[in-house]
DNA sequence: AAATTTAACTAACAACCGTTAGTTTTGCGG
DNA sequence: CCGCAAAACTAACGGTTGTTAGTTAAATTT
């Protein structure tokens, strides 16, 4: 059977996503040049299409899998007992975890999206549309609960996602501030506030 | 004297700018073409040539003007009589009309800066560092004064900085909350937090 | 009205793009 | 060791890219 093959193909298929998550990330997805991809993988351009269907496929790999992941998370979350605020935390925290262990998937997803051709850029709009409802719920269930303030929940969540794509810079030199303390800072400051 | 001809081919240029900021933003810098470009001035590409020397210029016009008016208004923050957070305050203020206001050039500033060409691209990079470290300062003074807590200044810019980017989602539809709702939430996050 | 500058045009170049076709090498199952 | 499929290769395609050269039309100055 084909089976070892199959195991093989896959993890070289695997790694193509990787090498090219990795590419995209310093260069863009347009400015990325699948015969680039295929010098740092050590073979020729043409050879990658033994692998995968084009380079359209990588960049939905990276999108879509991070889309799943994320889905999969905050069910998991909306289905934890605990105080719709401490929900709130456990998404700030997940999400900056994200941001440190899979930096550059994460980091390509959120620049690099708009190039996905159309039958999956409506399909992954909707899917983060979707998944801003949902995370907005947690919110309006802590308002209602009188665990925060009365914020308008959309915003809540837009501040809350975006400011933890600031890790982002972080990244660029993360000598400076240790990753815990950047994470505690960060969950401080969205749960608490700056001031007092 | 070729005064208003001087003045004419500015505003050519400057149109020119305009219409790039447009189509970059929408596009990618990349994926924006020369002949796209000329097409939605109403011209040929080749024509372009005549008002700049190049796609690169038209890059760092919208990253160094962005750059420049960013550190001007940085300087009036600092010279004014007010007191640290109130500073603080201004920042945050400032930066979330300036996405609301200047929402193109600065989406572009934010994704394209990578695209600059070498000599820029560290002068860029060295500015921004230098903006965030001079913000940072007003972080610092802030703690220092005892009005807001005391976490890691560079992390608080950078929580800032990038919570104002989530305007860009919020413009995709701009009918679910206001402008001034908006700005009055995430101002009350960053400041006062969600709890309580 | 003539002269000169500005800004448009056409045509083209060299480089690179994603992708395909066809062929050769590799490596494992029988 | 043979056969076969996986995965590499070479060569090339049609298309697009940023940009240049040379020319013409328009506008401004003298």
């Amino acid at each position: 059977m084909g089976k070892t093959v199959a195991i093989k193909t896959i993890n070289r298929k695997e790694q193509i996503v990787e090498i090219a998550t990795r590419l995209f990330h310093e260069k863009g997805y347009n400015a990325s040049s699948m015969r680039h991809l295929a010098e740092q993988m050590g073979m020729e351009a043409a050879s990658l299409y033994n692998h995968i269907t084009g380079k359209d496929e990588l960049l939905q790999q990276i999108c879509f899998g991070m889309a799943t992941h994320y889905n999969a998370h905050l069910e998991q979350v909306e289905n934890e007992a605990i105080s719709p605020v401490a929900r709130i935390e456990k998404m700030v925290r997940f999400h900056i975890g994200e941001m440190m262990s899979q930096f550059e998937a994460v980091y390509v997803t959120n620049r690099d999206w708009k190039h996905l051709k159309e039958p999956l850029l409506g399909n992954f709009l909707q899917q983060r549309k979707i998944y801003e409802k949902r995370f907005s719920l947690l919110v309006q269930q802590a308002i209602d609960a009188g665990e925060i303030k009365s914020v308008h929940p959309h915003a809540a969540v837009l501040t809350i996602l975006s400011a933890v794509r600031g890790i982002e810079f972080w990244h660029r030199n993360p000598r400076n501030i240790s990753a815990e303390q950047i994470e505690e800072d960060m969950v401080r400051i969205l749960l608490h506030g700056l001031s007092s």
